[in-house]
DNA sequence: TTAAATAGGACTAATTTGGTCCAAATTGCC
DNA sequence: GGCAATTTGGACCAAATTAGTCCTATTTAA
């Protein structure tokens, strides 16, 4: 149904987690999951792809854990997507190595790329922190969570 | 890659064919098959999607076949899409029957459905008129996706 | 030195998707 | 009426993808 992943999906919860939490001390695995009910496999999983790309500082060893590597306000939904399923690209004809075998599948690429650049668009405009729901500006996203900041 | 199924991007494609032919008359299997150069039993089970989801009209028997049910203008690249994957969810959060079972997912299930509405938008926003190639240019798809909230 | 972490990668199970095929129903035409 | 050309509906299997787990190595603080 045109879904995401279920990793990326719980890359994104993962990441929302991270970004609501203290920002002062890092988190571990462990702590994660337990947090999110995602088993602890799938978020070492999950955490080492993020940090893999960027989107997490990790520290190892004793009283090591990951941090997020920037701010919330510069991490956007499109960047953790793209971490866990490569560039946003609705078809190959999305892509730069579109390879139509199809007369008239090559008539769509254009249109396809229009379609594919604003769903990106879509998708790049939208924050962790807004996900997080700290900072509530600018009337983007009105959530009414009641979300106590630490938990 | 969060792709569209392949068999939904067939679906489009067969649809930009039909709706490039002429009007005047219905199209086969058959020659839809040879147009695209996509395997008939592929192209029988997208014809029969298509029309059991009402985007296009059949005619049985001999001298039967397919048309477009109604004109390319009104038929949006999100019809054809729902008519292969259903509604448009990224998400199980997108759709009516969440059922989260994580707290933290929960927290981001209205930001989803933003995003989600987001991209439905952009879709909707594109006639297979568009998709076809016929009066080609022109501001086509000049789709303004600033998600600024209301919306 | 040891315990607590992350890093990297291999592996399997589960699910989804793609593609094919068959039998039935419908329709036009001779 | 019978035949040929179509769509219809559904079953089926193979292929590909995804989800999830596990093992071992490396790093680091105390």
């Amino acid at each position: 149904m045109m879904r995401i992943n279920k990793l990326t999906d719980y890359g994104i919860v993962v990441m929302t987690r991270i970004a609501d939490m203290d920002q002062n001390r890092v988190r571990t695995a462990r702590e994660i999951s337990e947090d999110t009910r995602i088993p602890l496999p799938t978020v070492t999983r999950l955490l080492k792809t993020l940090s893999g790309n960027g989107l997490l500082d990790s520290q190892r060893g004793s009283q090591g854990g990951y941090s997020l590597s920037r701010s919330s306000d510069d991490i956007s939904v499109a960047d953790i997507i793209e971490t866990f399923e490569g560039p946003i690209a609705l078809t190959e004809c999305s892509t730069n190595a579109c390879e139509c075998s199809y007369e008239t599948k090559c008539s769509v690429e254009e249109p396809w790329q229009k379609i594919n650049d604003t769903v990106k668009n879509a998708l790049e405009g939208i924050s962790l922190n807004q996900m997080a729901g700290k900072n509530q500006n600018e009337g983007l996203l009105n959530l009414s969570m009641n979300y106590s900041g630490g938990m």
